[in-house]
DNA sequence: TATCAGTATTTTGTCAACAATTTAAAAATT
DNA sequence: AATTTTTAAATTGTTGACAAAATACTGATA
């Protein structure tokens, strides 16, 4: 018999966990470098450590989370662990472009036209909590529609990484001018099908990023002393 | 004071079972498509089944591993699945190249050279495991020495899957015989510190695998009725 | 005051038990 | 014989307890 009228289960809490606490990190409510205990982060979710530690483990092999010893850390990223992430995403989130150009339905074109739209109103209303936000949708709508499940596991790692250092290290990063010209760019290649020219120009779109970083390191420089 | 007889301390079990599962995983010692159980898995390694949670979890989320529903069954690739890695594979593993090129040390070099000779005995004396091995070591070895933390994870990550498809649907996935040549093109451009050879090199040795995966891939492609 | 030894506390590592589900098997009814 | 119902077994989800290790604390000694 097929299930007509589904009763919601919840999800079990070492899924819960993760979530929450990965959440918990992407919105910054830890100090990088933090220490983090099993008990603690059990009494803050009211639930026992089991489930604590699995979730534990996994936002360490994200890399979200550090262990020195037998202790946890907040991750506390440094430039060149900033400049690392964009480096592999320079090469990856072109191909999940290329790929999506190819294989994007009509109804995500909508999507990504729908997208666009709102971001130029948020940014005319100088939004900004949307303009992050419309961002993210874009890159992710982008990266799933790629089909490659390979990809869309890195790019939703890389995507957890980069949200948190955008909070952090980057924190005065500042949008770029001409980001929302880019993602029209590579929203014209996507629908028009052209996979070369949506790389192209997702390339293009991330070198930018990378140089912007670059200035900022280098007004920085100087605390690099260690 | 400081330590001068190491005491070798036994590593954690979630970690051993991390491992060993792993190990088992590569090796083939589960069929793909294999349910296995905690309990199992458990008395296999002799520990309870909370370690062995934690190892499986991770599993998972490496994709060595699948959850449907509450069972844990082993990965069982599709061509697709194979391609997808693949596809990662050749925008990530020529950035290692490039990037070694640039900060390979001198000990590395060496290093690479033996691998290199000892490739070619190997190949002279037919011994087929060694050949493997050898060709794992060479492209490990430009990995590690990339320095970059955020690559080094996701090749390690492909590492495993590739290694685990190898011996599954690419059993019989014969090597080319251009592969020796290729890779002492990319060693040449390393030691000369030619980071844009090197990458076009490495592009190159893994575009071929990805035409020779084509050429396979269409001799079954009968089977892909489904 | 600084250093060391010893003690107490915290935290992680591991296990075993129990509850809750799911799956498999057996029995019964049509 | 086929389908449902009931019962039993297996498996995962979760917790609490205990051991072992690391850390912090205290007081004594020089």
């Amino acid at each position: 018999m097929k299930p007509i009228s589904p009763i919601i289960k919840p999800e079990p809490l070492h899924v819960q966990a993760y979530k929450y606490i990965q959440n918990y990190l992407l919105d910054n409510e830890f100090s990088p470098g933090e220490r983090l205990t099993e008990l603690g982060l059990a009494a803050m979710l009211g639930v026992s450590r089991g489930p604590v530690r699995e979730a534990v483990r996994l936002l360490i092999h994200d890399g979200l989370l550090v262990q020195k010893g037998v202790h946890i850390y907040v991750f506390d990223p440094t430039f060149d662990d900033v400049i690392d992430v964009y480096l592999c995403k320079e090469r990856l989130e072109p191909l999940a472009a290329k790929l999506s150009a190819q294989h994007m339905s009509q109804a995500s074109h909508d999507t990504l036209l729908d997208i666009i739209n709102r971001t130029k109103q948020a940014l005319e209303q100088d939004e900004k909590r949307n303009i992050v936000n419309f961002n993210t949708e874009f890159h992710d709508l982008i990266i799933q529609s790629s089909g490659n499940k390979q990809l869309i596991q890195f790019m939703n790692l890389i995507h957890a990484k980069n949200l948190y250092m955008r909070n952090n290290i980057l924190s005065n990063y500042d949008r770029r001018d001409h980001f929302f010209e880019e993602h029209v760019r590579i929203t014209d290649a996507i629908i028009n099908g052209d996979g070369e020219q949506a790389e192209l120009e997702m390339k293009m779109h991330i070198q930018n990023d990378i140089n912007m970083l670059g200035t900022i390191f280098k007004s920085n420089q100087k605390d690099d002393s260690k």
